[in-house]
DNA sequence: GCTACAAACGATATTCAGTATCAATAACCG
DNA sequence: CGGTTATTGATACTGAATATCGTTTGTAGC
């Protein structure tokens, strides 16, 4: 919440409300669920609130293969994603074999690395047991 | 070109023309491009072509942070992408190393691993060289 | 080569996510 | 409390992608 004062931002009504929606989701969300659950607030709000808590680092986009794209707290800074196959939740991982695999990779890439995303797919627990849910 | 009989699809002009016009290009391309190039062929029919050759395996789907989605060949079955923050354009790379990794990582995540996807972002060599192209 | 039938086509309308515009509103600072 | 200015929400718009549907075109069988 301190982020809007950290950032220079108003502590605005809409913006509270998003916030703490997002709060309680953790979990992979997109725009439109945002928009539903607060009905009172306008589509372009929630859009620009967003792109606003993306760039102060709070949450972070998943360009998934289809559909829109799925936000996510950040909870620690730099991390990467498991994305359910059958059920489409999202979690967040980090591994420091990931980071250290980067720096071992730098020689074969013809230019300098800045940045890297990875996307783990997977079948997670809750699903393994329902072989179709 | 034989992916169109093997799967069972016919081969007509348009997706004739379409398949060359990729055979070219290698680098991430956009359905825009293609459209561009092939003005004869209808919009729908670029989109339906592109999800069928996704399909096949044939190229793969890229989708950036911003703009729309870039494909390219998947010359070769598995590998990953390094997209150039500076001029956007999109290489291919595999590495053993990357592969290894997953199997390491398996032990640390709740679920499955079906698949992944690893993006760099890099700075190419073309744009080292030009501080501001 | 000709025919028939289904697959595929192109033009168009439509959906959907996201953005621009702009007058009205509400935070913040004094 | 009042003024300034960021922010809002309604609406219109953009741009990518899909659905519809009458027409065209591969392809298999003759």
């Amino acid at each position: 919440m301190a982020v809007l004062e950290d950032e220079g931002y108003r502590a605005t009504a809409p913006r509270r409300a998003i916030i703490n929606i997002l709060a309680e989701k953790q979990e992979g969300f997109t725009a439109e669920e945002i928009g539903n659950e607060l009905p009172a607030v306008g589509r372009a709000t929630i859009f620009r609130t967003i792109k606003l808590l993306l760039k102060a680092g709070v949450i972070c986009r998943l360009n998934l293969m289809d559909g829109a794209p799925k936000y996510s707290l950040s909870s620690v800074e730099h991390h990467h994603h498991t994305v359910c196959v059958r059920c489409g939740n999202v979690g967040e991982f980090r591994a420091a074999t990931v980071e250290r695999l980067m720096r071992g990779l730098s020689d074969d890439i013809p230019g300098n690395i800045v940045g890297h995303r990875l996307e783990l797919y997977i079948v997670c627990d809750r699903c393994t047991g329902n072989p179709d849910d």
